[in-house]
RNA sequence: GGCGUCAUAGCCAAGUGGUAAGGCAGAGGUCUGCAAAACCUUUAUUCCCCGGUUCAAAUCCGGGUGACGCCUCCA
């Protein structure tokens, strides 16, 4: 599989350290408040590319921290009257339940910043040692100048950085682009013990050493929000490198934004939705399936309107579904179709070859609408069981490695409904259409939709 | 000032040298008792503009125009 390396700014072929298992780490959410769809993002984007590597063979180590202690977190805390600690639990429940929704699997391990404070003042007292940071009035800093590579990622050189650089007025700092990577404890404030007094770790610091700590010096794949390739991945390969004398991450991937009428989406604007208000109106996997429909690296905008399309694609798909569980129903064991079959094995080429070219998720969705497509023109009952399976388990297959079109229908019916369905299909049997449509009015109130095949009667629950 | 991204139909979107995927929406039609779903036809001789390279360019090069982002917490 070829991937788009932020490092080098080209396309190349993912080559993880280990043959059978790769180490990825993803920059998860600041656990103050419900995360908006612009943190969705990346969560869907690289869940996804973590199925697709299980998919091709590999086991996948993933690591996604939350950042539970930070100035946001103390000021929401505040704000609510309550612990930061009672804060951050709170909303990692609420991100596990918006995740579950829009099909994002939960990591390997998911290391919280205020568990792994001793793996963090490890890492400090390292860069200290190593001469890379320095400690004044209970803060460290560290030294960006001591680093001949700071600035690889972004690839802006330091002095353009500084040019650039609003001041931070920061008495402590010996340099405008030094940064925190330990705070002396202010009054009020959650702090911990450490060598240089009480005090709590900068934002940086913390992927840094859960990365370290659970992944080991070297991981293969870093992902994260084009917003953070500067200063914070940026600062992460400083700190890791100046600490382990090794390569931090062989491979960095940098989604884009999400854009409301072409302005960005972020808190600070305050022009974002919230995962969990957008899904009062949508299902989570209609944000999934709007989410890759585009290319990961563009930027995309997010819209009622593009939501409706995105509803409207989804449903093809899961109509599709239903067509070919039903007609399965009455179909005869028989051959597969070799051609047909071909055709869907194309499909799944085409999938494959569009997701080995950086994640192209938008071209892997279009194989599965060919498959749609196939089986709505050349898949019936008459064709037997098997090829209508084939078509079957491949969407689910395929779909499965997106993280969409997973649902199973709820093939039970209740009694009453079953009755009425009955009661109707005497009536047309009669030719008594007005009775049948009253029927079939009454079964749509209580939304259940039905749908006359060659088949026989098809019913589904209406939205 | 530095670094970077984007521009393809009514809307969304893939496509980085070989003659414009896919989805949504619209129109007409087929099927159906009527519907629904599905299917068929139709919607870009053309990919922001101007030059250039090439047998061949949406794709490469040069120059414009427009939109956006990072350089400050942010996915």
């Amino acid at each position: 599989m070829r991937i788009y390396n932020t490092l080098t700014r080209k396309k190349e072929e993912f080559i993880p350290q280990d043959k059978n298992n790769v180490k990825m780490y993803s920059c998860g959410p600041t656990v103050y408040d419900y995360f908006h769809i612009g943190n969705a993002r990346p969560f869907i984007i690289f869940d996804t590319m973590r199925r697709y590597l299980e998919y091709i063979g590999y086991t996948v180590s993933f690591v996604q921290n939350f950042t539970d202690i930070d100035d946001k977190m103390i000021k929401r805390a505040n704000e609510e009257g309550i612990t930061v600690k009672e804060l951050g639990e709170r909303f990692i429940k609420e991100y596990f339940e918006d995740a579950q929704a829009i099909g994002v699997r939960p990591a390997t391990v998911h290391p919280k910043a205020t568990e792994n404070i001793d793996a963090i003042i490890d890492v400090v007292q390292k860069l200290i040692d190593n001469g890379y940071a320095y400690e004044v009035d209970g803060n460290v800093y560290f030294a960006t100048k001591k680093f001949g590579e700071y600035g690889k990622l972004s690839k802006q050189p330091l002095e353009d950085l500084e040019a650039g650089a609003r001041i931070d007025v920061n008495e402590h700092k010996n340099d405008p682009m030094d940064f925190a990577l330990w705070k002396a404890k202010k009054e009020g404030e959650p702090f911990w013990e450490s060598p240089w007094g009480e005090g709590r770790p900068g934002w940086h610091i913390e992927c840094s050493a859960m990365a370290n700590k659970y992944l080991g010096e070297t991981i293969d794949l870093h992902s994260g929000g084009q917003d953070l390739i500067f200063p914070h991945h940026e600062n992460e390969i400083a700190q890791s490198e100046c600490a382990t004398c090794k390569p931090f991450s062989r491979y960095w991937m940098h989604n884009g934004y999400i854009n409301i009428n072409n302005q960005k989406m972020s808190k600070s604007l305050g022009n974002f939705f919230t995962v969990r208000d957008i899904r009062k109106k949508y299902d989570g996997e209609v944000i999934r399936f709007f989410m890759l429909s585009a290319h990961y690296r563009n930027p995309i905008n997010f819209s009622d309107t593009l939501m409706e399309q995105a509803k409207s694609a989804v449903e093809r798909v899961y109509e599709c579904i239903d067509n070919l569980e039903f007609i399965l129903e009455s179909a005869e064991d028989k051959a597969a179709d070799t051609e047909v079959k071909a055709k869907i094995d194309e499909c799944r080429a085409k999938f494959m070859a569009a997701m080995d070219d950086d994640l192209n998720t938008a071209d892997a969705i279009a194989a599965i609408f060919d498959i749609v497509y196939i089986a709505n023109t050349e898949i019936t009952s008459a064709g037997g069981k098997e090829i209508i399976n084939y078509a079957l388990s491949m969407i689910r297959e395929l779909g499965g490695v997106l993280g969409l079109f997973t649902k199973e229908k709820d093939k039970s019916l209740d009694a009453e409904v079953e009755r009425l369905i009955e009661e109707r299909s005497a009536a047309r049997k009669a030719k008594d259409w007005a009775k049948a449509d009253a029927i079939r009015d009454k079964l749509r109130e209580m939304n259940i939709v039905l749908k006359d095949t060659p088949d026989g009667v098809k019913w589904s629950i209406a939205e």
